[in-house]
DNA sequence: TTATCATATGAATAGTTAATCACATGAAAG
DNA sequence: CTTTCATGTGATTAACTATTCATATGATAA
């Protein structure tokens, strides 16, 4: 009864069976989506040193003030940052170590090649 | 001698100097990019539970033919999954467990937080 | 209160990207 | 060798996204 030619119909069951909801594959990669731009993985990995003002960013990055409140602004949105008044500076830090094992993981698939 | 106003010119140099290079740091947003998909991510996490053929992966996903292999042909690239022919079809299969390292430190991010 | 520093934000733009469509390739059955 | 199944791929399009520019807000100092 499937449209498909050859079966295997058993095994596709099987593996969607195993398979987390719509929700949760969309809310990951959503979450993956975050780290896959080249300022904010530069603003989280500074992060992983000091909590910073917008200043500081900015200027570690040498990109513009503008750019990097954009970017902080979707990290918050997004849990992975937080942010404390001090003065008139905003002072940025890591919202969790979620953060920092995902990236550190990330980090070693890209420097481990050799052990394959 | 620096253009901003108020000083934190220590701690910025602190920083830089513990960052990795602008080119690795480039290197993994273009890894998270990758999962940064949920097509990609659904076939991946698909990969987790077992081999498969294109056809099986398109029936999976409820996707196009055309639009797996595409981002086949991404992951492939990337060297995420890697490939070998049986027959007529094509079988696809996870290239290390590098993936699923990052991918399951993604999930426990977005099931775990009771644990703030 | 006015001026200045620090940050945030809306709109516009340019660049990127994922899906679709149409078609090409490749293997095997007849 | 022709047909059919299975997959790959170039071109196009529509949607998304990161930056820039201009300006707004918010805090402090004068």
């Amino acid at each position: 009864m499937p449209s498909q030619k050859h079966d295997h119909g058993l095994l596709v069951r099987e593996v969607r069976h195993d398979l987390p909801s719509d929700e949760l594959l969309c809310d990951l990669s959503d979450l993956f989506k975050i780290f896959g731009d080249t300022t904010r993985i530069k603003i989280l990995y500074s992060l992983f040193e000091a909590d910073l003002c917008v200043c500081a960013i900015t200027e570690l990055l040498g990109a513009s003030q503008s750019a990097v409140s954009h970017q902080l602004k979707i990290l918050k949105d997004n849990n992975l940052v937080s942010s404390r008044r001090e003065g008139k500076q905003m002072i940025y830090s890591l919202a969790d170590d979620h953060v920092r094992d995902i990236i550190e993981k990330g980090f070693e698939h890209l420097t481990e090649k050799e052990g394959e």
